[in-house]
DNA sequence: ATATTAAAAGATATTTAGGTCTTTTTATAT
DNA sequence: ATATAAAAAGACCTAAATATCTTTTAATAT
């Protein structure tokens, strides 16, 4: 459904959010190691959740990811569209041309219900959400097998 | 979600189902252009669902597809096991190797309410269903445009 | 038996997603 | 100023999904 890239995307943000800081920033190597990720693959991914703003970087020592405040309350949504983009969300299940209503597919009254709950919870959770599940303990995005 | 060659699958046998019979057998061609998609990649699909005995067909001159009353009876969960795996219904929704309730990804909660309603929904219904669906005019599988 | 028709099978091509490696740029500390 | 650290950028590679084309096999009607 989201992508590799959507997938890594999300969890390298939120283990930004979580372990870093504007004064502790996080380089791309912790965030491949830490989440099992491959690092030049992750890099270009975040390169471009930079420059939509998603996400803040600075080159140099000391350098690497972090969130501010703004990016904190960014919906997921955002972040889906701009890795993905947003056709799953407007697809028909069965992949017809144009499925509605008056022109449903076999499954369009099935699938509207989940294709839309779904959107309506990328709509709603911020980055911000997710972190603080992980900060009271209550969700991971490392690995049970990443022993580190 | 389902890979295109899972929702030809589906399209094409609920078109022979609704359009064929065991004494009007339709041909790939036919069905290829009736539903706007690529005949020999279709036509690899439908002789695995074919070896699977999910689909009847025979050669020769007046051969072609069609469903016998058991098929008809198949659950779509079974055609999307042969053509894609089950592996969707229980990967991660964020790609996490372990996601579960005791170590959930931070999506894990809202994401197997969507999940497993789908598994619900493909578990239950049948091609038959589909079929009766289309039959009553209360859904399609031809694309709108298909003008013919 | 033979010709014909249509699926089955095989070989190959294209596209997209995913991934790696190398070089360049830029910020910082010395 | 210079060295260094780390992201950015670019070139390239690999694998999987999707698609096409050709040949073979089998069923049927004549």
């Amino acid at each position: 459904m989201l992508s590799k890239s959507c997938v890594y995307a999300l969890r390298a943000i939120v283990y930004v959010g979580h372990n870093g800081s504007e004064n502790h920033k996080i380089g791309i190597k912790e965030i491949g190691e830490e989440l099992d990720l491959p690092v030049h693959f992750l890099s270009k991914i975040l390169q471009s959740l930079v420059k939509h703003n998603i996400l803040q970087s600075t080159k140099g020592p000391h350098g690497g990811f972090y969130i501010n405040e703004v990016s904190g309350e960014i919906k997921l949504l955002r972040i889906i569209e701009v890795v993905d983009g947003l056709s799953f969300f407007h697809k028909c299940g069965l992949g017809m041309h144009e499925c509605s209503d008056s022109h449903p597919c076999p499954l369009h009254d099935d699938f509207i219900v989940f294709r839309e709950g779904l959107y309506k919870i990328f709509s709603t959770k911020t980055i911000n959400d997710l972190v603080k599940k992980v900060e009271e303990g209550n969700a991971f995005v490392r690995n049970l097998s990443n022993k580190k």
